[in-house]
DNA sequence: TGTATATATGAATATATGTGCATATAAGGC
DNA sequence: GCCTTATATGCACATATATTCATATATACA
Protein backbone atom coordinates (compact mmCIF):
# COMPACT_ATOMS: atom_id res chain seq x y z
CA UNK A 1 0.00 0.00 0.00
CA UNK A 2 1.19 3.66 -0.78
CA UNK A 3 2.56 5.91 1.96
CA UNK A 4 0.03 8.58 2.44
CA UNK A 5 1.44 12.47 1.28
CA UNK A 6 0.36 15.98 1.91
CA UNK A 7 -0.86 15.66 -1.90
CA UNK A 8 -3.01 12.48 -1.57
CA UNK A 9 -5.81 11.76 0.13
CA UNK A 10 -7.09 8.35 2.03
CA UNK A 11 -9.54 6.23 0.66
CA UNK A 12 -12.65 8.21 0.16
CA UNK A 13 -11.37 10.78 2.76
CA UNK A 14 -10.71 14.56 1.53
CA UNK A 15 -8.06 16.15 2.71
CA UNK A 16 -8.95 19.11 5.25
CA UNK A 17 -7.45 22.50 4.63
CA UNK A 18 -4.86 23.74 7.46
CA UNK A 19 -5.55 27.15 8.86
CA UNK A 20 -3.16 29.33 6.93
CA UNK A 21 -4.33 27.87 3.76
CA UNK A 22 -7.76 28.77 4.54
CA UNK A 23 -6.72 32.25 5.64
CA UNK A 24 -4.64 33.01 2.14
CA UNK A 25 -7.59 32.01 0.08
CA UNK A 26 -10.25 33.30 2.01
CA UNK A 27 -8.57 36.73 2.12
CA UNK A 28 -7.71 36.38 -2.10
CA UNK A 29 -11.24 36.14 -2.65
CA UNK A 30 -12.51 39.03 -0.26
CA UNK A 31 -10.16 40.93 -2.20
CA UNK A 32 -11.84 40.07 -5.59
CA UNK A 33 -15.32 40.45 -3.02
CA UNK A 34 -16.05 44.23 -3.65
CA UNK A 35 -16.98 45.93 -6.44
CA UNK A 36 -14.81 48.92 -5.97
CA UNK A 37 -11.88 47.04 -5.71
CA UNK A 38 -12.74 44.65 -8.77
CA UNK A 39 -12.96 47.67 -10.72
CA UNK A 40 -9.74 49.17 -9.83
CA UNK A 41 -8.03 45.80 -10.51
CA UNK A 42 -9.52 45.57 -13.36
CA UNK A 43 -8.38 48.92 -14.48
CA UNK A 44 -4.36 48.33 -13.91
CA UNK A 45 -4.59 45.11 -15.41
CA UNK A 46 -3.75 46.62 -18.54
CA UNK A 47 -2.04 50.00 -17.49
CA UNK A 48 -0.85 51.68 -14.19
CA UNK A 49 -2.42 54.94 -12.99
CA UNK A 50 -2.39 57.46 -10.06
CA UNK A 51 -4.40 57.24 -7.19
CA UNK A 52 -5.98 60.57 -8.38
CA UNK A 53 -6.34 58.85 -12.08
CA UNK A 54 -8.51 56.27 -10.70
CA UNK A 55 -10.56 58.11 -8.53
CA UNK A 56 -11.45 60.17 -12.29
CA UNK A 57 -11.92 56.92 -14.06
CA UNK A 58 -14.55 55.24 -11.50
CA UNK A 59 -15.98 57.89 -10.37
CA UNK A 60 -14.99 57.75 -6.51
CA UNK A 61 -13.59 59.65 -3.59
CA UNK A 62 -9.80 59.96 -3.64
CA UNK A 63 -9.72 58.24 0.02
CA UNK A 64 -12.27 55.56 -1.27
CA UNK A 65 -9.56 54.44 -3.88
CA UNK A 66 -6.43 54.89 -1.55
CA UNK A 67 -8.63 53.14 0.77
CA UNK A 68 -8.74 49.79 -0.77
CA UNK A 69 -5.48 50.38 -2.76
CA UNK A 70 -4.10 50.07 0.40
CA UNK A 71 -5.87 46.60 1.68
CA UNK A 72 -4.88 45.40 -1.80
CA UNK A 73 -1.08 46.47 -1.09
CA UNK A 74 -1.48 44.35 2.36
CA UNK A 75 -2.28 41.30 -0.17
CA UNK A 76 0.73 42.46 -2.48
CA UNK A 77 -2.28 42.25 -5.32
CA UNK A 78 -1.17 45.64 -6.49
CA UNK A 79 2.38 47.59 -5.65
CA UNK A 80 3.38 51.26 -6.80
CA UNK A 81 5.96 53.28 -8.18
CA UNK A 82 6.56 56.93 -7.13
CA UNK A 83 7.46 59.80 -9.84
CA UNK A 84 7.10 63.00 -7.54
CA UNK A 85 4.71 63.36 -5.13
CA UNK A 86 2.39 61.07 -7.50
CA UNK A 87 1.44 57.36 -6.91
CA UNK A 88 1.94 54.73 -10.00
CA UNK A 89 -0.12 52.13 -8.56
CA UNK A 90 -0.04 48.66 -11.19
CA UNK A 91 -0.65 44.69 -10.67
CA UNK A 92 1.40 42.75 -8.86
CA UNK A 93 0.34 39.09 -8.55
CA UNK A 94 -0.04 37.46 -12.21
CA UNK A 95 -2.28 34.60 -10.73
CA UNK A 96 -4.90 36.86 -9.03
CA UNK A 97 -4.98 39.03 -12.03
CA UNK A 98 -5.92 35.62 -14.22
CA UNK A 99 -8.45 34.50 -11.67
CA UNK A 100 -10.32 37.76 -12.38
CA UNK A 101 -10.16 37.94 -15.82
CA UNK A 102 -11.36 34.47 -16.20
CA UNK A 103 -14.40 35.13 -14.49
CA UNK A 104 -15.22 38.35 -15.76
CA UNK A 105 -15.15 36.37 -19.55
CA UNK A 106 -17.24 33.72 -17.30
CA UNK A 107 -19.79 36.10 -16.72
CA UNK A 108 -19.90 38.18 -19.74
CA UNK A 109 -20.07 35.20 -22.13
CA UNK A 110 -23.48 34.07 -20.02
CA UNK B 1 -10.02 51.78 -38.49
CA UNK B 2 -11.62 48.97 -37.43
CA UNK B 3 -14.84 48.82 -35.59
CA UNK B 4 -15.37 48.66 -31.85
CA UNK B 5 -16.51 45.64 -30.30
CA UNK B 6 -17.79 44.99 -26.99
CA UNK B 7 -14.87 42.82 -26.43
CA UNK B 8 -12.14 45.18 -27.44
CA UNK B 9 -10.65 48.48 -26.30
CA UNK B 10 -10.01 51.90 -27.80
CA UNK B 11 -6.56 53.07 -27.95
CA UNK B 12 -5.53 53.27 -24.35
CA UNK B 13 -8.53 52.77 -23.16
CA UNK B 14 -10.10 50.14 -20.92
CA UNK B 15 -13.57 49.26 -20.81
CA UNK B 16 -15.22 49.91 -17.78
CA UNK B 17 -17.82 46.74 -16.49
CA UNK B 18 -21.16 46.87 -16.64
CA UNK B 19 -22.94 46.84 -13.12
CA UNK B 20 -24.83 43.45 -14.15
CA UNK B 21 -21.19 41.77 -14.51
CA UNK B 22 -19.75 43.29 -11.38
CA UNK B 23 -22.56 41.85 -9.33
CA UNK B 24 -22.04 38.50 -10.65
CA UNK B 25 -18.41 38.47 -10.32
CA UNK B 26 -18.39 39.96 -7.10
CA UNK B 27 -21.04 37.81 -5.40
CA UNK B 28 -19.09 34.66 -6.70
CA UNK B 29 -15.86 35.71 -5.01
CA UNK B 30 -17.66 36.47 -2.07
CA UNK B 31 -19.16 33.03 -1.72
CA UNK B 32 -15.15 31.97 -2.36
CA UNK B 33 -14.26 35.18 0.60
CA UNK B 34 -15.62 32.93 3.81
CA UNK B 35 -13.53 30.02 5.67
CA UNK B 36 -16.74 27.88 6.45
CA UNK B 37 -18.21 27.97 2.73
CA UNK B 38 -14.07 27.60 1.21
CA UNK B 39 -14.48 23.93 3.82
CA UNK B 40 -17.70 23.03 2.83
CA UNK B 41 -16.81 23.72 -1.20
CA UNK B 42 -13.85 21.76 -1.06
CA UNK B 43 -15.44 18.68 0.64
CA UNK B 44 -18.39 18.98 -2.12
CA UNK B 45 -15.33 18.65 -4.89
CA UNK B 46 -15.30 15.05 -4.73
CA UNK B 47 -18.17 14.30 -3.41
CA UNK B 48 -21.52 14.26 -2.52
CA UNK B 49 -22.68 14.52 1.22
CA UNK B 50 -25.53 15.21 3.53
CA UNK B 51 -25.85 17.82 5.54
CA UNK B 52 -25.17 16.37 8.76
CA UNK B 53 -21.96 14.18 7.36
CA UNK B 54 -20.97 18.07 6.09
CA UNK B 55 -21.36 19.76 9.77
CA UNK B 56 -19.88 16.31 11.71
CA UNK B 57 -16.81 16.31 9.25
CA UNK B 58 -16.16 20.00 9.59
CA UNK B 59 -17.23 20.32 13.53
CA UNK B 60 -19.98 23.05 12.37
CA UNK B 61 -23.64 23.33 13.51
CA UNK B 62 -26.42 21.63 11.68
CA UNK B 63 -27.98 25.27 11.14
CA UNK B 64 -25.03 26.76 10.27
CA UNK B 65 -24.28 24.22 7.85
CA UNK B 66 -27.70 24.74 6.15
CA UNK B 67 -27.42 28.43 6.26
CA UNK B 68 -24.12 28.34 4.44
CA UNK B 69 -25.36 25.96 2.11
CA UNK B 70 -28.62 27.78 0.98
CA UNK B 71 -26.10 30.58 -0.08
CA UNK B 72 -24.50 28.35 -2.10
CA UNK B 73 -27.30 26.90 -3.64
CA UNK B 74 -29.14 30.44 -4.78
CA UNK B 75 -25.73 31.02 -6.11
CA UNK B 76 -26.53 27.74 -7.92
CA UNK B 77 -22.46 26.59 -7.10
CA UNK B 78 -24.05 23.42 -5.22
CA UNK B 79 -27.56 21.35 -5.91
CA UNK B 80 -29.10 18.85 -4.15
CA UNK B 81 -30.53 15.17 -4.30
CA UNK B 82 -33.16 13.71 -1.91
CA UNK B 83 -33.29 9.71 -0.87
CA UNK B 84 -35.80 10.12 2.18
CA UNK B 85 -34.98 12.68 4.69
CA UNK B 86 -31.62 13.38 3.64
CA UNK B 87 -30.59 15.49 0.89
CA UNK B 88 -27.28 14.65 -0.43
CA UNK B 89 -25.05 17.93 -1.99
CA UNK B 90 -22.50 18.59 -4.43
CA UNK B 91 -21.07 20.55 -6.77
CA UNK B 92 -22.98 22.08 -9.59
CA UNK B 93 -20.29 24.76 -11.05
CA UNK B 94 -17.63 23.47 -12.30
CA UNK B 95 -15.69 26.99 -13.34
CA UNK B 96 -15.78 28.18 -9.56
CA UNK B 97 -14.74 24.81 -8.32
CA UNK B 98 -11.70 25.18 -10.45
CA UNK B 99 -11.25 28.26 -9.52
CA UNK B 100 -11.10 27.92 -5.91
CA UNK B 101 -8.63 24.84 -6.50
CA UNK B 102 -6.39 26.79 -8.55
CA UNK B 103 -6.38 29.40 -5.96
CA UNK B 104 -5.93 26.67 -2.95
CA UNK B 105 -2.76 24.81 -5.30
CA UNK B 106 -1.35 27.98 -4.72
CA UNK B 107 -1.66 29.09 -1.78
CA UNK B 108 -0.62 25.44 -0.79
CA UNK B 109 2.76 25.48 -3.16
CA UNK B 110 3.92 28.93 -1.99
C1' DT C 1 -52.00 9.41 13.78
C1' DG C 2 -47.94 9.77 16.45
C1' DT C 3 -42.88 9.58 16.78
C1' DA C 4 -38.22 9.98 15.17
C1' DT C 5 -34.86 11.87 12.08
C1' DA C 6 -33.02 15.29 8.76
C1' DT C 7 -33.05 19.75 7.28
C1' DA C 8 -34.64 24.60 6.89
C1' DT C 9 -35.79 28.97 8.73
C1' DG C 10 -36.41 33.31 11.61
C1' DA C 11 -34.74 36.28 15.07
C1' DA C 12 -31.05 38.04 17.71
C1' DT C 13 -26.40 39.33 18.21
C1' DA C 14 -21.66 40.23 17.62
C1' DT C 15 -18.43 41.44 14.35
C1' DA C 16 -16.61 42.91 9.88
C1' DT C 17 -16.68 46.01 6.11
C1' DG C 18 -16.98 50.12 2.89
C1' DT C 19 -17.26 54.89 2.59
C1' DG C 20 -16.82 59.77 3.64
C1' DC C 21 -15.09 63.76 6.16
C1' DA C 22 -11.48 66.04 8.04
C1' DT C 23 -6.84 66.18 8.55
C1' DA C 24 -2.04 64.55 8.35
C1' DT C 25 2.03 63.51 5.70
C1' DA C 26 5.16 63.88 1.92
C1' DA C 27 7.40 65.75 -2.13
C1' DG C 28 8.41 69.53 -5.29
C1' DG C 29 8.82 74.37 -6.61
C1' DC C 30 9.47 79.08 -5.32
C1' DG D 1 11.02 78.58 4.98
C1' DC D 2 6.08 78.68 2.66
C1' DC D 3 2.73 77.08 -0.64
C1' DT D 4 0.77 73.68 -3.69
C1' DT D 5 -0.33 69.11 -5.10
C1' DA D 6 -0.83 64.12 -4.35
C1' DT D 7 -1.69 60.66 -1.28
C1' DA D 8 -2.49 58.47 3.30
C1' DT D 9 -4.76 57.98 7.63
C1' DG D 10 -7.98 58.10 11.81
C1' DC D 11 -12.53 58.30 13.15
C1' DA D 12 -17.38 57.77 12.74
C1' DC D 13 -21.23 55.63 10.87
C1' DA D 14 -24.23 52.79 8.26
C1' DT D 15 -24.65 48.39 6.42
C1' DA D 16 -23.51 43.56 5.63
C1' DT D 17 -22.25 39.12 7.39
C1' DA D 18 -21.62 34.74 10.10
C1' DT D 19 -23.16 32.25 13.78
C1' DT D 20 -26.27 30.55 17.30
C1' DC D 21 -30.60 29.18 19.50
C1' DA D 22 -35.10 27.88 19.16
C1' DT D 23 -38.45 26.22 16.36
C1' DA D 24 -40.74 24.95 11.99
C1' DT D 25 -41.10 21.81 8.16
C1' DA D 26 -40.78 17.52 5.81
C1' DT D 27 -40.26 12.61 5.20
C1' DA D 28 -40.39 7.84 6.78
C1' DC D 29 -42.22 4.38 9.48
C1' DA D 30 -44.92 1.93 13.01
Amino acid sequence: MDNESKEEKKTNEVEQLDEETLFVVSQTFKALSDPTRIRILHLLCEQEMSVNQIAETLELRQSTVSHQLRFLKNLRLVKYRRAGTTLFYSNDDDHVINVLQQTINHALHH
